[in-house]
DNA sequence: ATTCTCACA
DNA sequence: TGTGAGGA
């Protein structure tokens, strides 16, 4: 199958499909038209890419996870590198998530500081 | 009608 | 990650 149907039958925009493949996730044929050419199993991997970019993993993340994963569900084969991906990406996530609460306080805070208090502009409220 | 590559107000 | 150009 074409780029096109392979885009309709996962959710995969074609713009990412071509993007997996440079990427080194997807490897579809080449017809003479030079229009990529899509196996069956494709369907399958692009529909776990686009399970894995919606945990928001990054593409080397997902060239790890892609080949352990066994079925279409949160389940990985423990891969030797799988473990290590992943608790590479939860540490990751708990940073992002200190940070957040971090950057939250700042922000709750200067809402505190101005709440109550008449703004000086003019015409502003 | 579709897909391809490349580039970015 | 989207979008449009210019060509096949």
């Amino acid at each position: 199958m074409r780029i096109g149907e392979l885009a309709r039958r996962t959710g995969v925009s074609e713009r990412m499909l071509r993007y997996y493949e440079q990427a080194g996730l997807l490897q579809p044929e080449r017809k003479e038209s030079g229009y990529r050419d899509y196996g069956a199993a494709q369907i399958q991997a692009a529909q776990r890419i686009r399970m894995l970019s919606a945990a928001g993993l990054k593409i080397e993340t997902i060239r790890i996870l892609l080949p352990c994963i066994m079925d279409n569900l949160p389940r990985f084969e423990p891969c030797r590198e799988v473990r290590a991906a992943l608790r590479y990406e939860v540490d990751k996530l708990d940073e992002k998530l200190h940070n957040l609460e971090e950057s939250r306080k700042i922000v709750a805070g200067f809402l505190n500081d101005v709440e109550g208090v008449g703004c000086a502009n003019r015409r502003s409220r």
